[in-house]
DNA sequence: CTGTTAGCGCCTTCAG
DNA sequence: CTGAAGGCGCTAACAG
């Protein structure tokens, strides 16, 4: 029932090599064997069987895709741009949620390891000795995506937060505002929120900053949060962490009998198609998330072909995208 | 390098076959000795390899999950979903986007056998003869998730759309609508879509409808679409096939001067995490998108086991949840 | 250019 | 309860 590489041999009268040289490109056959062998497949309908070539082999062209949450839109356009890239490279991806728990994330990456990917790409809040641990016995390439390693023992890719905080700061103090307010999960869990806070107090020297804290950075948390911050320290201009931070804090001020961006004005992170379809459309700095999946999956086929890389920890651009909220 | 069984089976002094039983549980291995071998793999650090036991055993314990595209909100709940249940019965998702184009569909069952998964999850607009003659000459099992399969020759979980389309109309003709539009993308693309459609004719005998189509079904497509036929047909109340498409309807609104729900009531399908970040916050036909995952992958696990299935085509509840755009 | 021969690492009878 | 032996379907030298 099912069709092997040596019934195709037969049918073809031929060595089972030469069906798979004709399969895999590996050597050159004479153009009239190859055309026999072309035909026993397509008449026997063959399909190579990927799981006893990876045995063989020692590469099952997969990848393991290790993210905290598909369902935030951010991770969602991430792992799209890595599956693109994938695809086009003759790759596919194993996906996992990691829910960003260490134990979890370490368990994975064992997983990944029996699942013999060729590659894995990881995307997490704050890199930890466990992780960088864990990729070392699993001897496996790694490339981390939009997830800092403060000591860039990794391949990575990500933009550059620290400058993104203080271009989104000296935005809206460009803006006339005088009394910023940064609002993120909270400080220590994750080294790019923290990044862009040291940012955004970077910006300008004599200027009170205020971080408000959202346990889990949702909206319906940073709501209430954000509208005492308002009133406690008479902000007038807002740097979200996410567009889902940014939609609360334009709530909350209007909630306060403030308007946006009359009273205050708000610029948010990441640009999620959520951004252009709310009012008052957001302002943001775009961060380019279906980039980052595709340059990493890219890089990653570099290191699995040992191509020659000339950035093991590569920069993207980010960019300010005026809307209405500013 | 690599430690095989092999070299556990050296370590605790027992043949490989007995280490794989304990490994497998396959059969009563002594207490005693299954301690040395325990011991062995912790010692060397041994880990299964699962390609080697894919060959084997010609199960892979890893699914194909076919999707249109994860960057969508509704998708990336959705494989949420599934991947919660399948790492509880300890599989794994090679996850691929079809962007539903047929060709790719059906080239993407194809590699999904190559891979020799145990079985598919897949979701698409519209079911097409080449689909099915793909997934039976693949002899793979499937099941559907919140597709449509209007002969339902496949196990597939579902709402009942048709009900759900005539709740929404009937709903807004309960509050005083009395001419309806539906907004979605064009007639004969969806099968979901044309039986809403269908649902929302069907709420009353002698209402005017007109159905609005969106050929992207995107939020900036949709909203000078809206636009025009809001005048041209006097609407006061709409049913979105989509969040994104409820929040254009309810923009179109305001940009043509009218109140929203004073003027024109709106309800939308999904209840995307964005339905209640918006304001007004959308009043939707909350579909239960990660049971969508959950139900399917549960289902494709009895499949797997050959347990008895009570039915082969499941229908989730719907519901109404009212919020301030009707 | 083509065929032969070993494995890849594990599961799974079949004996004992 | 445990060991020996034969594949699973394919790749990759090594000959010819």
């Amino acid at each position: 029932m099912t069709v092997t590489i040596y019934d195709v041999a037969r049918e073809a009268k031929v060595s089972m090599a030469t069906v798979s040289r004709v399969l895999n490109g590996t050597a050159v056959v004479k153009e009239e064997t190859k055309k026999r062998v072309l035909d026993a497949i397509a008449l026997l309908g063959y399909r190579p069987n990927a799981v006893a070539r990876g045995l063989a082999s020692k590469r099952t062209r997969t990848i393991g895709v290790i993210v905290p949450d598909v369902s935030a839109a951010f991770v969602a356009e991430v792992v799209r741009g890595i599956e693109d890239i994938a695809t086009m490279y003759e790759y596919h991806i194993i996906l996992t949620n990691s829910d960003a728990q260490v134990e979890r994330e370490v368990d994975l990456i064992g997983t990944m390891w029996e699942k013999q990917v060729d590659g894995i790409i990881y995307l997490t809040n704050a890199l930890l000795p466990e992780h960088v641990a864990a990729f070392e016995s699993a001897q496996i390439p790694v490339v981390l995506c939009a997830t800092e390693d403060p000591e860039r023992r990794i391949p990575s890719v990500n933009i550059d937060n620290r400058q993104a905080g203080r271009d989104a700061g000296r935005y809206l103090l460009d803006k006339g505002c005088r009394r910023l307010a940064f609002v993120s999960i909270p400080g220590g869990q994750s080294v790019v929120a923290d990044r862009r806070w040291h940012g955004v107090q970077g910006c300008e020297g004599n200027t009170p900053f205020v971080r408000i804290a959202v346990p889990d950075g949702r909206y319906h948390t940073a709501l209430p949060l954000v509208r005492e911050a308002l009133t406690a320290h008479g902000i007038d201009g807002i740097v979200a962490d996410s567009d889902e931070l940014g939609l609360a804090s334009i709530h909350a001020v209007q909630d306060s009998g403030g308007q946006v961006p009359a009273d205050v004005k708000v610029i948010a992170f990441d640009n999620t198609r959520m951004a252009e379809m709310v009012r008052p459309e957001m302002t943001v700095i775009a961060q380019p998330m279906y980039d980052f999946g595709a340059v990493s999956m890219r890089l990653l086929t570099k290191l699995l072909k040992d191509e020659p890389v000339e950035n093991y920890s590569v920069t993207l651009l980010h960019n300010i995208v005026e809307r209405q909220s500013t």
